[in-house]
DNA sequence: GGTCCACCGTACGGTACCGTATGGACATGG
DNA sequence: CCATGTCCATACGGTACCGTACGGTGGACC
């Protein structure tokens, strides 16, 4: 039997948690019951754990928003370039961005609670970052079309509050939303709409 | 002197509150720290009370949260709407709308909190309740442009996300918006695309 | 195969809030 | 001027969470 693997026999073998499971369970809770559900009793009951095992891995709650934060940032952010900057089509590239991002967003309600939170200092500073370059990168493709850079910059800043709005209606009131089966050519629509000369 | 009057003669004399002062400011605690601050004891403090006041006019706390949102649901969106009827000119009346809506998002953070807290049974009624209105109101504006009624409902629908996520963004990263004195220009430009044909 | 230490369990005190109970204060009508 | 009803203050017990202190354990490494 390999002794160099750390532990994993049995389900009920211990599994001696890291930060990242602490977290990536941070992530969830605010995902469910925003910034406030981050409590360390409760998620020590839901990692089956307690509390000697969180203040171990952090120096108290703050931290611990903080290191949830960085790892939504990386996550949510870079990972959704890089991934549609494969599609080489301009349009289809600004298409894709949006049909992931929006199916992203139905699942799971982190971004809402994080803007609702947005008085919280260490919450404000993760939303400016993640958001400025996030706008910027519309505007950038939005300027690949041919629009001037001030032009650009508006029809991104555009584009990404109809994301947001789109995210919100979606977990608060879904029931204006379109159909799953006429969501596609409504995104079209708005989507030509958008990129209107 | 009248003595018809309740009391109100110097500023230390005991203000008697009622039920609405309680609900009003139930409102100024969600806009500002969001449903969790709406907490009996420190509303009682803010106010220059005690619990005791609060227990006498509100079965509980579920109580006054109920009562707040029915205020809510009152004053922001009929308001609203029958103000912006006054206008005869119907692209008038629509960039009227959008211009005093933002405006007023723009000072206070309630619509986000709340937004926020959807998966509070209380807030999610009062949210649906609110939005739909909302989105309808739009789409008969947009209706009474011409377009056909499933055209009109999607453009609403998308005017009404770009609200919503503008005021997200007013309110957690204000940096990315245009400077207060572009920002006529961009209302135009951002309604003359959702209009065009 | 013993020692060490990263990691965790448990117990404790502190704080902030909810809701209840009960006794005034104060105006009004008899 | 006293009785009554309305409204509020205070005191109390209960709960959920934070953070600290410290004791235990089990795997890595010699």
């Amino acid at each position: 039997m390999d002794m160099a693997q750390r532990q994993q026999r049995k389900s009920p073998a211990k599994p001696r948690l890291s930060a990242d499971d602490w977290a990536d369970a941070a992530l969830a809770a605010i995902g469910e019951g925003g910034l406030a559900a981050v409590a360390v009793e409760p998620l020590a009951v839901r990692l089956g754990t307690t509390k000697g095992s969180f203040y171990w891995h952090f120096a108290g709650r703050d931290a611990l928003i903080e290191a949830a934060l960085d790892r939504w940032a990386k996550l949510h952010t870079e990972g959704m370039i890089s991934h549609v900057e494969a599609e080489p089509d301009l349009r289809k590239r600004i298409r894709l961005l949006f049909a992931e991002s929006v199916g992203a967003a139905a699942s799971g309600s982190l971004e809402v609670s994080l803007l609702a939170t947005a008085g919280h200092p260490q919450v404000a500073a993760a939303l400016r970052k993640v958001t400025e370059r996030r706008v910027a990168y519309v505007a950038e493709l939005f300027a690949g079309l041919g629009f001037p850079e001030a032009e650009a910059r508006r029809r991104g800043l555009l584009a990404y509050s109809v994301y947001l709005g789109h995210t919100q209606l979606g977990h608060a009131v879904p029931s204006v939303l379109p159909a799953a089966h006429e969501f596609g050519a409504y995104l079209d629509e708005s989507l030509d709409l958008l990129m209107m000369r």
